[in-house]
RNA sequence: GUGACCGUAGCUCAGUUGGUCAGAGCGCCGCGUUGUGGUCGCGGAUGUCGGGGGUUCGAAUCCCCUCGGUCACCCCA
């Protein structure tokens, strides 16, 4: 066996087969949840112009050094995409599209970083937008449409964590009053956190160091310095989860890692996952983010989720594993091919699963895969029933039966229809979902 | 970017203080009389022990560099 010569860049992973099938499953019923409430597919470059990611706030220079950017050969600077929004918010500010705009995406998305759990320079998100609604009930639509796709994963053990950061002046009174409280007590902060609280106060009261966590237990919160707008919008939201029987923990401290959200902010975090990556699922409202990128005045909301987490806290859970008999038929033939290339076809063009071995193999091998592949039948032909224009129809699961049925060719079709009835599934969907 | 630990067949891993140490299980391929899978039995293939350099009579085993993985910081999905 010859040795690779290349593996995959630090940060990236293959994701194949048998494995990949629960991504499929995971986009099926992540759009299926999705495009019930409305929303449609955006599809937008991988890349745009780096102004479109980085933009002048507090967190330009983390986010900065966390870009995959480059200059193209025409010179241009260019930035892959880190986060799905704002490549939406572009397309929305370029296109003007009716609203309320309700779009949403899948994508993989980049950020240079070291790696661990959790943690990839190369990620994948679904996520969705809703923008042109400043309505509170828009807030909760987007969390009820994130907790709706968690369950339809099977996942149970998820806290909601829920924050506002008011408007943008709501936050800025706010980050000054408590750079302020900070600055008059670093001393008594963690010394690794002394910096960030005064670059970044909030974040330093996310802190998970017990001594800054102690020295902050009375510093001020956000609910603190909103507006009475503010606090009506968020109390629109709470009693709109309530209402729609979503359970929230609500969390005063809790950050986003972009600059660019308002008013509402929520994660879903499982429980049974214990590392620092945990957070599944994120979100919040950016009313000032498609002013930022040159749109008009338009309030959002939306959420973006990480497929790997997501995957590791159905792990974690034992929920979501995929079926992973995809095949209704496994065509056999031991006389040169021909017939497993006809009848392949034929059965396929009737919408059965079917696969066939290659290469001409023994009848063992050949059965071997029929086997291997999961299918409910196999489909036998050999000189007999090639000199007979039949087929041998052997069933391969219990279920079926054990007995080993001739069938004329020209009955095979019909038969198979017949037999494999009561486990077909809709021929567009190929994939299914199965909790243990 | 900083630090800790790790890197042996496709996968999971054994390899004693450097001297038949290149292995096991699973998987894969073939066979078990001439055409039938899953169980069982027999046989077989696959690795320059992540890569490079060094120490040594001799290194998977020690040292250095490098690449990759895991974890923490950082940051965040």
């Amino acid at each position: 066996m010859a040795r690779a010569k290349f593996q995959a860049p630090k940060g990236t992973h293959d994701v194949m087969p048998p494995e990949s099938a629960r991504w499929e499953a995971l986009l099926a019923a992540y759009s299926s949840v999705v495009s019930r409430a409305g929303y449609g597919l955006v599809q937008s470059p991988l890349f745009e112009e780096i102004g479109v990611f980085q933009r002048d706030s507090e967190g330009a220079d983390a986010v900065r050094k966390e870009m995959y950017d480059f200059s193209d050969k025409g010179g241009r600077h260019i930035a892959l995409r880190p986060e799905g929004t704002a490549s939406v918010v572009r397309a929305f500010v370029q296109h003007q599209p009716p609203t309320p705009w309700k779009v949403w995406y899948a994508t993989p998305a980049f950020r240079y970083e070291n790696v661990q759990a959790g943690r990839y320079r190369q990620h994948h998100q679904v996520g969705l937008e809703l923008l042109g609604a400043a309505d509170p009930d828009a807030d909760v639509e987007v969390i009820a449409l994130a907790a709706e796709f968690l369950t339809a994963l099977g996942l149970s053990d998820v806290k909601l964590q829920i924050n506002t950061m008011g408007t943008v002046e709501d936050r800025r009174r706010y980050v000054d009053a408590l750079r302020t409280w900070l600055g008059d007590r670093l001393d008594a902060l963690a010394p690794e956190d002394r910096e960030k609280a005064l670059v970044h106060p909030m974040r330093a009261l996310d802190s998970k160091r017990r001594q800054t966590r102690s020295a902050t237990v009375d510093a001020p919160l956000i609910g603190d310095h909103l507006s009475e707008a503010s606090v009506g919008h968020f109390e629109r939201v709470l009693a709109g989860l309530d209402s729609l029987g979503i359970a929230y923990d609500l969390a005063p401290r809790l950050v986003r890692g972009f600059d660019y959200y308002t008013h509402t902010t929520f994660e879903f975090v499982p429980s049974g996952v214990d590392n620092a990556q945990a957070t599944i699922l994120g979100g919040g409202r950016y009313d000032g983010l498609i002013e930022e990128l040159g749109g008009p005045p338009t309030p959002a909301v939306g959420f973006g989720s990480g497929i790997e987490r997501l995957l590791i806290a159905c792990d974690a859970e034992g929920v979501f594993s995929v079926r992973q008999d995809r095949l209704d038929v496994f065509v056999v033939d031991v006389t040169g091919g021909s017939h497993a290339r006809d009848i392949t076809a034929a059965l396929r063009a009737v919408g059965l699963r079917v696969d066939r071995s290659f290469d001409n193999r023994g009848m063992r091998a050949q059965m071997k895969a029929a086997d291997r592949s999961g299918a409910a039948v196999a489909v036998i032909i050999g000189d007999r029933e090639a000199e007979s224009a039949s087929a041998a129809v052997r069933p391969l699961r219990q279920h079926f039966g054990a007995e080993q049925a001739i069938v004329p060719l020209t009955s095979l079709v019909d038969h198979l229809t017949r037999v494999l009835a009561p486990i077909r599934t809709d021929p567009t969907t190929n994939t299914e979902l199965e909790n243990l």
